[in-house]
Formats: C-alpha cells, structure tokens, sequence
DNA sequence: TTCATTAGGAACCAATTGGTACAAATCAAC
DNA sequence: GTTGATTTGTACCAATTGGTTCCTAATGAA
C-alpha cells in the first residue's frame, strides 16, 4: 500500500557520496545537497532524518562502493609482488582536489561525531586487513618472528602502509602535483634490495 | 599619535590558531573565534579583514611557532641514527583530535582557497627539506646513485616520510589510538636490517 | 472505486551566519 | 586642554542556515 518512491535511492546516494566526498560536512549547505542528490526537501527529509543522515548514509555508501571495491581488488591481484598490488591503492583513478573519502571525515569531523568516526575506523580496518592479506600472500607471513623485535611485524607494516595511503591522499588535495611522488611500494617493503 | 591596541597580538594570533587548528575554518563561527581571541567585534574587524584573514593569520602563526620549532628541533637533533631524529616528528607532543594543522588545512580548503594551499604547500616543503637533512647529516646522502634507478632516492625517501608523519596525523583524529601505531622509522629506513 | 498511506513540493520559520555603522574611549602631539 | 587619529564595543543588518508544516497528488490494497 501507499505510494512507492519516485527517485532511485543508489543515484541519490551517489550524489550525496559525491558532493559530501567533494565539499566535506560542513560546506555543503542544503540546497548544494538538495541539488546533487536531485531531492526536494520533502523527500529529503522523509527519507533521512537531517543532514548528518544523508552524511552517513554517504560514509555507508562509499563503504559498499569504493571501500569494499578496493579490498576486492587487493584479494584478486595476481601480480608477482606485495609492491606490485598495494600500487594499486595509490593508482586509483583520481579526481583532482576529492582526495580519500576516509581521509576527509576522519579530519573533518573525526573528533566531535562519534558515528562517523566509527564509520572511518571501520572502513580503514578494512582497508588495512586487506593490505595485510597482500603481504601474507606475498610471502611476509610473520616469518621474521624469529629475528624476535627486530623485524617491522606484519600489521606494523600494512598500518605503515595504509598511514602512507592517507598521507599521500591529504598532500593531494592540494594539487600540488599527485605526480611528483612515484610511489615505489618495492624499496619500502624491502622487495628490490 | 592614536590609541594604541590593548591587546597583545601574539596572543590573539595563538588563540585564533588554537581554535582553527581545534575546529578547522567552517566549524569554527564569529562568536567562538572572538571568544577564543579575546577580541571584540569591532578590534577584530579592524586587525584582520574577515574571518579569512584571521585563518591565514592563524596559519602563518602555526608556520613561526610550530613549524619553524619543528625544523629547529630536527636540524638541532644529535641523535645516533636518522630514524631516530625523525622520530621527534611523531613523537611530538600529543592533543587528542587536534592533529596536525597543515594536514587540517590542506584537506579541508586546500582545493579551494589558493592562499590556503600555497601556505600548507609551502609548510610541508620546509618539513621535507628538514627531513632531507637529517637524511643527510646521517650519512643517506645521495650515495646510492651508482645504483641507478633501483635505490629510493633521497627525495623520495623524504616525501615518504613527510606523508607518513601527515597519514599518522589523520588516522590519529579519530582518537583510535595513536599509540597502536609504534612508529619504528629505523626500519623503513633499513638503519636496522 | 474507495481509502489508507505515503511521496512530493512549496511556503514558511526561528536562529544563526559573517559583516557593517557609528559613537564612545583613548592615546600622542601640539 | 585641544586636536587628530585610531581603537574598541555595541547595536544593527541582510542573507543564509537547517529544519518544519501542510497540503496535494500519487499509489496500491481491499
């Protein structure tokens, strides 16, 4: 019974993933959302509680979108070494000036909103396992606990990677050239030595 | 000639840093910043144009105060290895949620105020610069080049290190827990393989 | 066809936003 | 003391903020 929506709710999350990811929480006023989720205030409202509603939502959205993508990507990589594979996370496709989702709301608003900064935890969790299970496959399975506390250990190393990640992605945001750090995984991960 | 200010600049300039670098530039409202500065409406307006003005006040006060500190305190280090001066960069001391301005900066306006990111690029760069000196003074100078390509150049090694200290920064504003992440540099360096 | 239920949209709202106007206060120089 | 220049504080402002209300229209079940 009663009427079905009209709007599709994966396009509109889309545009609030997008716009949020873009602007940060606090920039994107009502009508900017509005617009890019191609919502009147009606539905907007009917459909999330208020503003932070459609942010998290965003967070959730880019969890299942690009998150959950990019850990499948590191599982299915066939390439011949760690350094090869976790390239792939600094070669992603990117958008000038939108920098890491993650990023922006662990800095943003990490500290005063309890829900997103779950959300973030969550999210770089994820993306660290993954990590993790890269340098398992490629042969780092905690072999080195023999050298006692010497060796970095392995979830030592993907943190180091995954903070290299974010750090990489907060200097973009400031386009001062993206291009001039050629990441070489190899070298750090001690892969060409 | 002329009535002189009553307050006292510098620490006007450390309250306004010390709330934007708390709250960043949006979060932060006239009320909350005047409080913060110990100012009134009327001596705000008139030292500072707006509240634009005050934040790149405020940044360049983090660039004198923090940032030159920082520099000094690397170039001054006596430490035996590099990872170990480096590591006065982490180990720094530690306001919870509050991270690291030019990170804030850079992720929350580096696209789009041009004043902003020409301040954070140029922060960042004096903290590479540092860094390659440390490198330097403790013996990574350049010597790998009869290796060709294959080495981590120093650069990159600096830039490495810079993105790490910024992703550390990041992850830390979550407040997850900074000390999950026992930053041993010596390793990534190789000082220690 | 009826009817309960919900989506959609426009008008509206109080509160807050950053910023301005201006008079009172305060000093140095004469 | 008077003058001239500048700071300081208050009252004020238009615009924007996120959010609500309310009515109409659309829908599917009975």
């Amino acid at each position: 019974m009663a009427r079905p929506r009209s709007f599709d709710m994966d396009t509109v999350l889309d545009g609030a993933m997008d716009i949020f990811w873009r602007q940060g929480y606090m920039a994107t006023n009502l009508p900017d959302l509005l617009g890019a989720m191609g919502l009147t205030r009606g539905s907007f409202y009917k459909a999330f509680a208020d503003k932070q509603g459609a942010y998290l939502a965003a967070l959730d959205r880019y969890d299942s979108q690009v998150v959950d993508r990019t850990v499948a990507a590191l599982q299915g990589c066939t390439g011949p070494t760690a350094g090869h594979c976790l390239g792939l996370l600094f070669a992603a496709p990117w958008d000038p000036g939108r920098g890491c989702f993650i990023c922006n709301a662990m800095v943003e608003l990490g500290p005063f909103e309890e829900d997103v900064a779950a959300r973030t935890n969550q999210m770089a969790a994820k993306l660290r396992d993954a990590i993790t299970q890269v340098l398992v496959r490629h042969g780092d399975g905690d072999g080195d606990d023999d050298a006692g506390d010497v060796a970095l250990a392995l979830q030592e190393k993907a943190d180091l990677i995954l903070h290299l990640y974010f750090g990489h992605q907060a200097m973009g945001k400031t386009a001062a050239g993206r291009d001039a750090w050629p990441i070489r995984l190899a070298h750090i991960l001690g892969e060409e030595r």
